[in-house]
DNA sequence: GCGACAG
DNA sequence: ATCTTGTCGC
């Protein structure tokens, strides 16, 4: 047959549908004047279905005993247990202040299991995207797989054989976050690393997350994110034994959640695993020198 | 009015 | 993401 057979993975199925729901969201955000307040209908009604919801919701959490996984992130250092990984990239963009095109999109490539850089790029990017809150990956995205592209073209030999980046993976509102989406525009295995935790799916930065937090005693500890619908969709780990916030780890493309969480241990010194805190020093660095800051120095006396 | 809101 | 200095500690 002479038509191209086009199918499709799950993953780009994904991609297909919240492309169409952040075209929604941008034309509801142009028409932001117009308020589409609904109508409460029976206050009582919601409030009922709300407590109800939330007692339902806090007896399956009890029953989810997501107890604490104890790690050792040194251990994971001297012996990580990847074989034949040898390249771990790293993305990052840093802004200018008031600017919310103009932005540093930086790619590095640290190798494995050392963790030196062994190959860095900055690169000055225009944003097409605004940022909108469940569809970071629109924002950033573009730029990143350009810069993926160069380097392919530039040497192959130095291509990452996995990408840490920094945001969810599945753990996201419908799914599919910026770890997901560059690894299907990519073809890379990408891992998802967030600062934050997403409140989805019955997430919670609450008490008992706090809690949870607290039992992490040492670097590699962690326990895992289980949402109200049952699935596991990421882990809070705590990645050294100096910061006690956790970074929470989630399956952006082509890998387990257990593999994602050993080596993102193994790559962190800090808190941040070293190629996206490598990436992110470079692209700040570069915004920092090429971008003098003209609004703060006023009286400068000849 | 308050909280969320990956970066 | 960005706005920001010093400071306490190893």
């Amino acid at each position: 047959m002479e038509s191209a057979a086009v199918v499709e993975s799950p993953e780009e199925a994904k991609l297909a549908t919240l492309e169409e729901e952040e075209s929604g969201a941008r034309g509801i955000e142009n028409e932001a004047a117009v308020s589409v307040k609904q109508e409460p209908g029976s206050v009582d009604e919601e409030e009922e279905m709300r407590l109800e919801t939330q007692a339902q919701w806090e007896s399956e959490q009890s029953q989810l005993k997501s107890h604490v996984i104890t790690g050792d992130t040194e251990e994971w250092q001297r012996n990580p247990g990847f074989p034949g990984l040898q390249r771990v990239g790293g993305v990052d963009l840093s802004f200018i202040k008031g600017d919310d095109v103009n932005a540093c999109a930086s790619l590095v490539v640290l190798s494995y299991p050392g963790l030196e850089v062994i190959y860095e790029e900055c690169q000055m990017v225009c944003l097409t995207a605004p940022y909108v809150a469940g569809f970071l990956a629109f924002r950033e995205v573009p730029s990143l797989v350009k810069a993926i592209e160069r380097l392919q073209e530039e040497d192959t030999s130095l291509m990452p054989q996995v990408l840490l980046v920094d945001g969810n993976g599945i753990l996201h509102h419908r799914g599919f976050g910026f770890a997901c989406h560059l690894g299907v525009l990519t073809g890379l295995p990408c891992v998802g690393v967030a600062k934050n935790l997403l409140q989805v799916d019955g997430l919670e930065n609450n008490d008992r997350h706090k809690e949870q937090i607290r039992e992490l005693q040492r670097g590699g500890d962690r326990f895992c994110l289980t949402g109200s619908t049952g699935n596991v969709l990421g882990m809070a780990l705590r990645s050294c034994d100096k910061s006690a916030k956790p970074i929470y780890v989630s399956v952006g493309h082509k890998i387990s959640l257990e593999s994602a969480v050993l080596l993102v241990g193994s790559c962190c010194k800090y808190r941040t695993p070293e190629p996206i805190r490598q990436a992110d020093i470079r692209s700040r660095e570069y915004i920092r020198k090429n971008f003098p800051e003209h609004v703060k120095t006023e009286g400068q006396p000849a």
